[in-house]
Order: C-alpha cells, then sequence, then structure tokens
DNA sequence: TTGTATGCGTTATCAG
DNA sequence: CTGATAACGCATACAA
C-alpha cells in the first residue's frame, strides 16, 4: 500500500497539489501566497507526508540551527565532575530558546579529535561551545582557524584569545573561603591541591596561598593528580602525617574532601571539631557527605547558558571584544566548617 | 592577505590544479587517477585549504555518518542515574570504531521534543540510540514512523516492538541480591522501591517479592518516587516507624540505599550489624558510602556500545529480529550486607 | 500571487 | 585514466 521508499519531497508535494515547487517553498518558510492554495498544499503535505531535508535546507542555506557542545576529556569530566551535565542542560535550554539544536561531541581520543574537526569544519554545526580541563587542544586550533563561531567554558583558551570564555573566579574564590576558614579560628590550615597542570588548578592554589599571607606554609600543602575522592584520602593522609596538629583543609574540589572526610574518620579526627574542612564545587558530593560540607558554588547551569549566549552573539552577527567574565561563586556555609 | 570569505570547494581545488572536478573527487573517495595529477590535487588541497562539506556530502550520498543518542529526561538520567555517562562513553566508542559521529541530543522540553524530531528525520543523522527512562515519548513514535534505524537501552520501547533493545534483567537481579540477603539469615527484610512508574521501577519490585516468597509482608515495601539520595532518607525512616525489628533492606538504586544509610545512623543502627543494606546500579555512590555497598552491578559501557552495534548493523542493512538482549549483571558485595 | 531557472558542494555516470 | 554533466532537495531572484 504506502512504500515511501523514497521520502517525499518539495517536489512531491507541489505534485500532489497541482502547483509549483516556489508556492510550496513559499508557505513552507512564509511568503505570499493564495489562500486556496495553502490549503491545497497543506493537505498535500500531511498527504505525501513530507519531511524537510536538513542537509539540503543546510547546504542552501549555509545554517545548520545546530551548535556543537564539546566535551573534551570526557573522562575525567564525567567522572571528576559533577558539573558537566549541568552546564549541558544549561546550554541546551538557552539554544533551545533560540531554536538551535545542540548537538554534543565526546573526544576521547586521537580518533574522536580527528572525526570532530571534521564534524565541526563540515557545515554540520553553525558554532561551538567547548568545555575542557586542559586548554590546549588540537581542536581549538580547529576552531581557530576555521572561524567557527565559539565560546570557551572554563578558563581562557590560550591558543586564540580571540575566542570568548566564561568561568568563574578560581583564585578569588578559594581565597574567600580559606579566609572565612581562617576567621573561624583555625590556626594551621592545609590544602589539598590537585591538578596542578591545569589552571583551575593553580588559581586555586594561589588563592589559598593569597589568604593565608605570611601564614602560608608549603609543608601543608598536599599535591594529588586528580580531582578525585581516592585523592582525597591520599592528600587528606599525607597532611596528616606532615602536620598531626592541623586544624582545617581546603580541599581542592567536593570529591577531594569527600576523601579527606574519609582519612579523617580512619584517623579518628572528628568534623568540624577537630579539623575544618571545606571543598569546591558544591556538587553532589557536597551533601552527601558527613558532615555536609560548606563550599564554594558553581554556577553550573548558568555557565552554560552563557556560553551558549556567547555563540548565539557570534551567530547573530556580533562582533565580541576579547576576554571573558566570570560568573559570581558564592560560598555555601554547611556543617564541615 | 588572505580573506577566505568563501571556503575553499572541490571546484577550486580542481582549477588549482588544472584538472576537473571528476578527477579531484576521485583522490578524496579512491578511484583510478595518474601519479601526477595526484600529486598535483594534493598539492593543491592543502594550498587553498580545501575543508570537505559535510552537508553537501550528506545530501548526495544520503549518509551523514552520524547517530544519534537521545537522552530522555536528562534531568532524572543526569541527576539520578550516574551510569548515563558511562552509556555515552561507551556508545561513543563503538561508533568511533566504525568511524561515525556520535551527537548527543538532550531533550527537556515540549519544544526540545519537536525540535529533536526535526532534527532527527532530516538527515543530519543516519541512527537513533535512546536512552530513556519513561518508554512512552513522542520521539520513539518519530523513529518508529520513519523507520529511523535505532536502538533502545533500559527496556523495550513498547510503541514499536520492532525497535531492538538492550538492558539488564531489573527482576532477575533484584531477585537475586535479595536472596542472598535472606541466606545471610536476615529475617525482616524491607524494601525502598521507587519509580514505580517505570518499567526498572516495577520490575526490581518484582523481584524482590519474588525472592521473597510468602514471607513477603506488603507492610516492609516504601513507595519513594525518585532514585535520589532525598527518598532513600524518607523511604527509610518510613520502614524503621513500620517496623522497629527491620534487619535487611533492598534499595531500589544505590543512591536511595545511601540515603537508607543515613537515616540508619541518626536511629542509631549498625549496619551491616543490625541490619544489612544493598543497592542496586553500582555507581559512584556504592564505593563512597560508609560502609560500602553491595550492590548489582550495571555493567553501563556495555549497554552503550551494544546499541552502538545494534544501530550499525541495521545501518549495515542486517535485518535484526524483533526483541532485546539482556546483559549480565553480577551482584558485587561489599561491606554493607 | 505564481512559475521558472539557477546554484549550494558533492558524488556518480558515462562517454571520450 | 579523465572530463563533462546530471542529480541530491531546497530556497530564491526574477520574470510573468
Amino acid at each position: 500500500m504506502s512504500r515511501p521508499h523514497r521520502r517525499a519531497t518539495v517536489h512531491d508535494i507541489a505534485a500532489a497539489a497541482g502547483v509549483s515547487r516556489g508556492t510550496v517553498s513559499r508557505v513552507l518558510n512564509g511568503g505570499y501566497v493564495s489562500a486556496e492554495a495553502r490549503a491545497a498544499i497543506e493537505a498535500a503535505i500531511t498527504e505525501v507526508g513530507y519531511v524537510p531535508n536538513n542537509a539540503a535546507r543546510a547546504l542552501k542555506m549555509r545554517r545548520s540551527q545546530a551548535v556543537a557542545f564539546v566535551a573534551l576529556e570526557p573522562h575525567s569530566l564525567f567522572l571528576d565532575d559533577p558539573n558537566i551535565g549541568s552546564i549541558m542542560l544549561g546550554a541546551n535550554a538557552a539554544l533551545s530558546l533560540a531554536d538551535h539544536q545542540m548537538v554534543s561531541l565526546v573526544v576521547e581520543s586521537a580518533r574522536d579529535t580527528e572525526r570532530v574537526a571534521r564534524y565541526l569544519s563540515g557545515g554540520f554545526v553553525d558554532g561551538a561551545i567547548v568545555v575542557s580541563a586542559r586548554t590546549r587542544d588540537p581542536i581549538i586550533k580547529v576552531i581557530s582557524e576555521l572561524a567557527l563561531p565559539a565560546a570557551f567554558v572554563g578558563h581562557p583558551p590560550d591558543l586564540d584569545q580571540s575566542i570568548p570564555f566564561v568561568g568563574i573566579d578560581n583564585a578569588g574564590s578559594a581565597q574567600a573561603i580559606t579566609a572565612r576558614l581562617l576567621a573561624g579560628g583555625r590556626r594551621r590550615i592545609g590544602m589539598i591541591a590537585a591538578a596542578l597542570d591545569r589552571d583551575s588548578g593553580i588559581d586555586r592554589l594561589a588563592g589559598f596561598k593569597a589568604a593565608l599571607g605570611t601564614a602560608y606554609d608549603a609543608e601543608l600543602v598536599a599535591d594529588v593528580p586528580h580531582y578525585d575522592y581516592g585523592s582525597g584520602v591520599k592528600g587528606m593522609r599525607a597532611l596528616l602525617a606532615a602536620e598531626p596538629a592541623i586544624d582545617g583543609v581546603f580541599a581542592a574540589s567536593d570529591a577531594i574532601a569527600a576523601g579527606a572526610l574519609e582519612a579523617l574518620r580512619e584517623a579518628g579526627r572528628s568534623v568540624p571539631g577537630d579539623v575544618g574542612v571545606v571543598g569546591f564545587d558544591d556538587s553532589t558530593w557536597a551533601v552527601r557527605c558527613q558532615p555536609q560540607l560548606s563550599t564554594v558554588h558553581q554556577p553550573a547551569k548558568q555557565l552554560g547558558s552563557c556560553a551558549a549566549q556567547l555563540v548565539l552573539r557570534q551567530l547573530r552577527g556580533e562582533v565580541l571584544e576579547p576576554g571573558g567574565q566570570l560568573l559570581p561563586t558564592p560560598i555555601v556555609w554547611r556543617e564541615s566548617a
């Protein structure tokens, strides 16, 4: 009965309605068309089961109405950083409002890198939002060379300063939360610093130093590779060994703080009684800990929507001045300190 | 100096190399071409900075080499289910091996639904992997009507039984872990059942009932809406109130189990001493808890790669027999029971 | 208001 | 081995 081996096209609907393709296109996209023609065409559309071909439209219009969301190092992102989901949702919401499709791409391997680069440059997307831990990546070079409208979330890309970004003030936030730990009367405050090969890690440590000033003691910072729970356990043990009298800890992430709590527990220290602990991210870790963590809130959803706006504005033709914007990071005070 | 206002095309490179477009296409896609022509063309390619246009290629080839990963209800997925990231990564790895680009789409609102439906039907993707909590969704109808090669992860779609799926045996797994709780000598075993509007929730409860047999007591199941931590706390409190002598609990998810642990702690019960607790998912929750959770392992990565294979096989022209496959779910035994 | 013709960038067919 | 030429499905300037 029905064997739609070939999808119905504008041509088919024109034939079915007894008009020309031009007229059909006009009712599809808006334009002058008589009421009777419109009626006939609309009937024909449902009759033949027309579904527009995006590839053809994109080819013609040089616009796909799609924006890529590129997650570099998704492994560390999805595992270490519980905020990635919220950033995606925030970006999607903003793009959705502007009737753009967000397509999120994952690059894990060299193979992925190459394929994604091709994908980005091929006209399937009009722009890209890049979220990454590291800021040097071949993908960024590709975007830069293609002059693809893009935005960075996290920190400024160091390959092309003209790509706008949105992020948070890691150093300032770290300094602020450490200061309040200090104001709480803690005297021997340490830090579990992580990911010192990334801007975020470096900046959080810098903020910590700044808050402590002359009281800063390099012996009291444990250096761990990742933002994860396991690193937190190890880092806290190291701190405890270095300074048994430690009474305050700034963990570079909530996951690390959770690990620190565990190490503290096994060492028989009470929190926040014996030692105060603060984290960073305000992720799900913060509330699932016992006690719940005082931490720096990351406005993940807004980060995503801001990045989306940055791309959308470029698509509208605006030329953005280089640089980026930092979103506020309120400190949320819970029981751990 | 260079103002590539218009991207270089096959036409340009043909002109630069002094050959025809056909010959260029031949070196691009493989075919007979003389060594000298090939050399000239390859030189021209880098000279003009050619980058292929996917939209045009997709239009011509009727293939985009892209497969959608559609997350329905991403909110509950990203928040409740820590496995979603792993499923994505698994699917991406499999697609990557077959040189297909995975593009993941998020549908949160009615607006999203409509836009994603258009996107899927427009030729930007060759197939789709759908992961969803609920199985009735307009998107599935669209896929079904378009006969888009697809696969479902989670449970069978009830709108179109011809769409293959990959999932786990929720009922069987629940029964198995409950049985071992029982074998451990627990006498008054309860369950915190969640999401009873979804297959997964219903099946886990069914498995629990089956394991208990005549010992099943409806008073000992707490019914909570979501798979999250907060629900676990409330559910456990309810159970404690209903049966103070409870000595075993099967939580419908690890997050719920974590919440239950918290409620147990506040009630002064020891785990696993006074009461044994088991969860479901083997997510990050499981190892962060104190004590760590005994739970049912979900092979998230394999779920993703299997779904990808299911789609890829259809793209190769295979006709899959209706139905699906269930992946094994080993029980991992830790300290909580 | 409507029809016709043209081109978007590719690949494929088919003579040369 | 290579060069014209014709689609793919759509939108649009232009003519009617």
